[in-house]
DNA sequence: GAGAAAAGGTGTACGGCGTACACCTTGGTG
DNA sequence: CACCAAGGTGTACGCCGTACACCTTTTCTC
């Protein structure tokens, strides 16, 4: 066996959490995947905080880089939808970017890249700025819902006509959403959709002001 | 001392999670808050999954029902507000809600009665149904930073000059914030304008959407 | 090539966690 | 008063992250 490096403990982090979740994702048990005693990854990594730091930056290391275009908001949108083809492949990931206190390195470069296809695009840095709030996660391709879709409901609820009753309103929107029942939010419904549905409302948004010549409000 | 219950479990957790942290919050530690065992927690929660869930579902109940009014959007926008004031002052609670893999019944309720507002707007059911995704967890009041605003940095990095040069776009936002020098995202801003920004940007698309007559695109 | 120094890997151990399980204590009911 | 269910206890297990002292291997220097 090859001598380990930071890089190596990376890979198989990530690889052991696209596989068996990022619960069981654990000094020891990646250690044992390395073949190697526990202690050892702390010759590479700091502490298994540090260890997460360098897994979300290999993920965004994934992201297409931006595809030079006439229009900001195609850029804009490639890269989002780019980057959450990645979030997809990498299910963890977004819990892991929310729990991380300060952004890495990758997704400070990877940040200042949109912010330039923004400013290229014509938004003034105030806009810019309140844009990127606004986008949020959403900028890395969270679809940040309210819950994860569909799974496994865990409580032994009864599954239909109860909460039906209970929440009518809820049942309405269940039924209709395009396939048969589904949990609150996010089962069975086309979670490509919704996500391009939000993404290209607030695009929208964005230009609107961006043509109005938005500025922001006078303080006090 | 009285018995325990679990509301008093309930009430002690979310207490300690807001003098303490989320992170400090285990059953142990609880259970010596109450003057107990930790096991003595086991005859009111199943296990501390269960515990969260109730501590949600405490959070929750205490936005305020939503005030009638002709304007949907008023409506809307007046208890999102209340939702990320209670947010505010349980600063642990968005974490736990994502963490959940299933809604429980005090957020099952919420969402309820906000779909109603927007169908009793006017809304269709397709379209509140798309709307409910676009607001994902904002609808709770997270305004969904990607990294938590200030906090201490972690990191030894150099805090000006040096990220400056490599991160040019982000330094000119960074610069044109308010404030003096924040971090990347959210330091230094004012966080509620940041919300309400994108919440009316939602909320005006929405109804433009509306009044359009929106209906989902043809399958297929 | 010899030897030192740096880098990488090991073994043991500690304090924390959630919680299973068997047990005792208490308060309310017949 | 006896009983029994509900509530509280004590012990123990198997995880976790990681500090610390140690040994081994590689790499660098003369």
């Amino acid at each position: 066996m090859t001598r380990l490096n930071r890089e190596r403990v990376l890979r198989a982090a990530v690889a052991l959490a696209d596989e068996s979740g990022i619960e069981s994702l654990s000094m020891r048990r990646l250690a044992q995947e390395l073949g190697v005693v526990p202690m050892a990854l702390y010759k590479h990594v700091a502490n298994k905080e540090q260890l997460l730091d360098g897994m979300v930056d290999t993920v965004v290391g994934e992201i297409d880089p931006p595809e030079p275009g006439s229009d900001w908001r195609g850029v804009v949108r490639q890269r989002i939808l780019s980057a959450r083809r990645v979030l997809l492949r990498h299910r963890w990931a977004y819990r892991v970017i929310e729990s991380r206190t300060g952004p890495t390195p990758a997704v400070l470069e990877y940040l200042d890249s949109m912010i330039g296809v923004f400013r290229d695009g014509g938004l003034s840095v105030d806009l810019t700025h309140h844009v990127m709030h606004a986008m949020g996660s959403r900028l890395l391709g969270f679809s940040q819902e309210l819950f994860e879709a569909s799974g496994a409901s865990g409580g032994a609820e009864p599954p239909g006509p109860a909460l039906a009753q209970r929440y009518p309103r809820i049942a309405e929107l269940a039924a209709a959403a395009a396939h048969d029942g589904d949990s609150v939010v996010g089962g069975g419904c086309d979670d490509q959709f919704e996500f391009e549905f939000a993404l290209d409302l607030l695009l929208d948004g964005f230009e609107r002001l961006r043509v109005e010549g938005w500025s922001p409000p006078g303080r006090g």
